[in-house]
DNA sequence: GTATCTGTTATAGTTATAGTATAACAGTTA
DNA sequence: TAACTGTTATACTATAACTATAACAGATAC
């Protein structure tokens, strides 16, 4: 488990987490089925509070990205992240519009933007970051 | 002026407001120097608080997107927005990675994610949306 | 059976951010 | 002089993030 949390930040610590496991995901350093450490562990491996770790789970539990099971603890979801449904899509647009919005204002094309998109899917498809 | 704000989202109100502005400059709703409202009258007209607006504006101008003058009020950067520099294409992918990473997850594949801003582009250059 | 491990729930406190409500100041303009 | 700019200051409420404990319920290992 590489955590790299960034206590500075302004984004939240939970967020930072629920972001870093799915980065692990996308790259395949975690699979379906594998085992993460209980909230307890993390956390004091972390260096923080167990409910921090806690919200963190929660979430991805909601998203589908694990499971979460009261006496033995908490797996990758062993039958894949459910697929990009409609809510997803228009959730993605919804979080891409200022992105893009803001690249126009600053002139920057839309050549250049697609081609960064690019190479952070192939810098996630390649395997290691 | 055509905002449009969600007082029910999570979404600070300030944010929404800088977002709707820069969203007006990349579909060409503001022109270089045209003139915003004062933080008074748009607080007002929106129902909101004269401050929440300044915080809006304060960004915008941090930004670049406009300028502040004293006695006279605020217009949209008469030079144009600053371009994309190298700080901000950083900022750009550091925002584009955690939507990037989920998709590859949920098995959106590259392709339709290049589509899907390439629809968005073309959303704010078309004009009126 | 007792101890130890799970996730879960509850309570309480601190800190920071968002938003509002007033009020006042310093210039500009009609 | 009056009405308009942005700016600054103070104060208050509400909420989110995070921490600190403590306890509960079920599973497992000795």
């Amino acid at each position: 488990m590489l955590i790299n949390l960034d206590f500075e930040s302004s984004e939240p610590i939970y967020q930072q987490l629920v972001f870093q496991i799915i980065e692990g995901i996308a790259r395949k350093d975690f699979r379906p089925g594998e085992a993460l450490p209980s909230v307890r562990s993390l956390a004091s491996d972390i260096g923080i509070n167990l409910h921090t770790v806690n919200k963190a789970y929660q979430q991805l539990k909601l998203e589908g990205f694990i499971q979460i099971h009261r006496q033995k603890g908490v797996v990758i979801n062993p039958d894949g992240v459910p697929k990009a449904d409609e809510r997803y899509k228009q959730q993605l647009e919804k979080n891409l519009r200022p992105l893009i919005a803001e690249s126009i204002c600053r002139d920057y094309g839309e050549e250049e933007f697609l081609l960064l998109c690019k190479m952070i899917y192939k810098n996630y498809q390649g395997g290691r970051t």
